[in-house]
DNA sequence: TCTGGGGTCCTAGGACCC
DNA sequence: TCTGGGGTCCTAGGACCC
């Protein structure tokens, strides 16, 4: 720790999803509102107004319980476009008060506010201006908390929701802390909770009762962040890490679940194909080339796999990524067996494609000009204007009913 | 009426190397 | 020939977050 505290913010956009979707059709204001799909489709709420809340429908429930429980509700799809560029609003608001800001997902982010009280003065004025500030540019509610580290602000941040400022003062941190609930603290699931409940601790102050090495005993490395936490450090892995610490992305994974289960061969390829275009795009958008290419398998009855191979020559071309999942598939799929999601998941990145074959690396050099090129096609006429034949006759696609611009599908074909 | 999609981090075992 | 110990890479699974 250093000698001088910090000051950190936690911005946190209130059921962020849903004032979106207010924005743009205001008569859902007041209203019990759901965002993730209609009330019969196979998925989960992402988002419920906090009039729905009131009936018990939180996010991650599935919606046809959040149907039984609010009838009345009105479900929306989700609009992903729509959120990223709110979400890009409410970046630049927050720039605008910090060159520190840290985006920890689509609606929350870190700012370091140290040392700047001579141009926004104390902590809490200037949360309350920025508070205003967002209200007025972006007509979205946030809530705000402070506190000396990333955990206190986080913590705090849900403590002032909705449409609220929190500034736990420094030095209070454990007193803040020990009344709430062992759940509150990020990284508390269900499991822990349960575990720690097994040894007598529900309050994070029943926690901090606990010695380090106890708890390290009991729950490994994780006991000791959690020792950590309940002083209101930021102990131990991302937590860490300075705000605005940027970070590139880890992996890249896109992943379906079919509105009916299927064992239809051509369907699950054409599908893997799908998932394997929109991963090499990620990459190429990235400028990075995976090592290691995952797939994802989940049957029926929710029982699920994952099979993973790590390549000798990393790759951001689809067809690559589809052929490696695609063997991945063949070698793991009780052949007949109802399928309910597949998944395409690229890891292991590289800066620079490694191209010992020099031969080779010319020819893949042609085949990612041809794929840019399409990537640039796509972005004017939208995804399924264009589709490369793929020289391994494996590029058959799904049937798809989306071609929203009304345009003759496009078909380049590389050679 | 079951259980999305996109991520991060951690653990544990086996292979392999020195 | 009855066997070590550390380090790293790879794979599979799971907890957790929004």
């Amino acid at each position: 720790m250093s000698s001088f505290p910090k000051t950190i913010f936690h911005v946190d956009m209130d059921a962020f999803f849903v004032s979106v979707e207010e924005l743009y059709d205001p008569s859902l204001k007041g209203k019990a509102v759901v965002v993730g799909g209609q009330r019969h489709e196979r998925g989960v709420v992402s988002a419920a107004s906090y009039e729905a809340r009131k009936f018990g429908v939180h996010s991650a429930m599935p919606l046809r319980t959040a149907a039984k429980l609010c009838s009345h509700a009105i479900f929306v799809d989700g609009h992903p476009d729509r959120y990223r560029d709110y979400s890009e609003k409410v970046y630049g608001v927050l720039n605008s008060f910090s060159p520190q800001v840290e985006m920890a997902s689509i609606d929350e982010a870190y700012l370091d506010m140290t040392g700047t009280d001579r141009l926004h003065g104390p902590p809490l004025r200037a949360a309350h201006a920025l508070h205003r500030k967002m209200k007025l540019e972006t007509q979205l509610n946030c809530s705000i908390g402070i506190g000396i580290s990333r955990l206190i602000a986080k913590v705090s941040s849900a403590k002032a929701k909705p449409n609220g400022v929190l500034w736990v003062i420094p030095g209070q941190e454990s007193k803040f802390l020990a009344p709430l609930d062992v759940r509150d603290i990020p990284g508390v699931g269900a499991v822990t909770e349960k575990n720690l409940h097994g040894l007598g601790i529900y309050r994070v102050g029943d926690l901090a009762r606990f010695d380090d090495s106890f708890l390290e005993q009991q729950f490994g490395k994780w006991g000791l962040a959690l020792a950590g936490k309940a002083r209101g450090e930021d102990a131990g892995g991302w937590f860490d890490s300075a705000v605005g610490e940027d970070t590139q992305a880890k992996s890249i994974s896109h992943e379906h679940t079919y509105n009916e289960d299927t064992a239809d061969p051509q369907q699950l390829e054409s599908t893997l194909m799908r998932l394997s275009e929109m991963v090499g795009r990620r990459l190429r958008e990235a400028g990075v080339f995976a090592r290691t290419i995952q797939l994802k398998l989940r049957y029926k009855d929710f029982s699920t796999i994952t099979r993973a191979h790590t390549l000798a020559d990393p790759t951001q071309i689809d067809t690559e990524i589809f052929a490696q999942v695609r063997t991945l598939f063949l070698n793991n799929w009780r052949k007949g067996a109802e399928v309910r999601l597949l998944g395409v998941h690229a890891s292991s990145f590289d800066n620079v494609p490694n191209q010992a074959n020099l031969l080779d690396g010319d020819r893949r050099q042609r085949w990612q000009q041809a794929l840019s090129a399409a990537d640039h096609l796509r972005d004017r006429f939208g995804d399924s204007s264009v589709t490369l034949a793929s020289g391994m006759n494996a590029g058959f696609r799904e049937r798809t009913h989306e071609n929203p611009a009304g345009l003759p599908g496009k078909h380049k074909r590389h050679d």
